[in-house]
DNA sequence: TAAAAAACATACTATCTAGTATGTTTTTTT
DNA sequence: AAAAAAACATACTAGATAGTATGTTTTTTA
């Protein structure tokens, strides 16, 4: 084979197990025997596409879990409808959509932001990036909204913003400890409430 | 010394120890050894004392994580005040009142959900009590604003518990990525503007 | 005050961990 | 087709890990 399609396909599957096992046992926990071992590749493999475990970390974050936010909550805010219905949709769809595995083991950008948020500065960075970006486009929608004339004036677009993604990623964290949806049908419920307070 | 005082003595040095070793390093990763270099004490006691380590996860969250929620943010609901004010003191109060270590580290409660409540069954009932606690005295109080003409009859008392807490949960994990408290400001803000909604 | 039991201390084991050193195979370049 | 380099595989090391086995000391009980 192509010798950088090859480099490029395993360098993508590392990547991939990465990923979902960061997701369902954490970071810290998965070793780099066990993310080798569910490639079916070795650890030279390992270490010959990545400096060291902290490298894996960072490749995950920016190849994954920024797309996985960026692709889901922040991309549908640009479409061109009413803003309030831009929210409800974004917010409630997406947590209509998740699988099962996904609800249990909550959202990975809040599992390593909790983990290892507080850790390595690059980590921090990185992550930081994900939520600014997210802040940045709901803050665009609701001004948008404002000016619209479907928002009122006087709401504080920032907090607004703050406030939505907070209660977002708590919720996804509080829905681990619950074996059913009742909780995110409850949060939906407030969610969909908090949201039409904003219109004018 | 008395027995029953020296063992109770070692007990709660060794919770209070592994508490404050599990919120700045999380739970999987901080070693019965690291816990017993804290106490002075070695790891003979630690095993006369507790079983295995979940025992200790066990003992620290019932011990200190849930007193932790209950002294600071369940107990003040129940002051004899109105409603509203008693909801945006006791949130913004106690934001206010974290010390750097708790502003940088976040919820001893949130981190356990993220980091262990997906995992063992029994770490999932404890930490689901807790946050089912809150969630009762908080519906409780709403409902009595409702009684007394200070909330809007027509609120979801549990919905609104649970945007409440979802939102402070997120934001706490969240501060974890920035050096300063801008976001915890700006998240104030936006619960205040939230609650101050409720009003009739 | 002797025996028993509780509260620890010390020394060990088996397993896991990140990372390295050095091999072999495959692809590319000359 | 030979040499070089990239893509892996294998075998190892040093340190950490949960837990155990067996000690010694302190306190309580008989």
């Amino acid at each position: 084979m192509d010798q950088r399609i090859k480099s490029e396909h395993t360098r993508h599957l590392i990547i991939e197990k990465s990923f979902l096992l960061f997701y369902e046992n954490g970071f810290k926990t998965t070793s780099v025997d066990t993310i080798m071992k569910a490639t079916k590749l070795t650890k030279g493999a390992f270490y010959h596409h990545f400096k060291n475990k902290s490298e894996i970390g960072h490749a995950v974050i920016a190849q994954k879990v920024q797309k996985r936010i960026h692709d889901s909550m922040i991309k549908p805010l640009y479409e061109n409808k009413n803003a309030i219905e831009l929210l409800k949709t974004t917010f409630s769809n997406r947590l209509k959509s998740f699988s099962s595995f996904e609800k249990e083991h909550g959202c990975p950008a809040n599992n390593l932001i909790n983990e290892i948020g507080d850790t390595e500065e690059g980590y921090q960075l990185a992550l930081k990036e994900i939520i600014n970006d997210w802040k940045k486009a709901l803050i665009l929608l609701i001004e948008k909204g404002k000016k619209e004339n479907e928002i009122k004036k006087n709401i504080n677009s920032e907090a607004t913003a703050i406030y939505l993604i907070s209660s977002f990623e708590g919720v996804r964290g509080i829905r681990k400890l619950y074996k059913d949806d009742t909780i995110l049908d409850t949060y939906i419920t407030g969610l969909t409430h908090y949201i039409e307070q904003l219109k004018k």
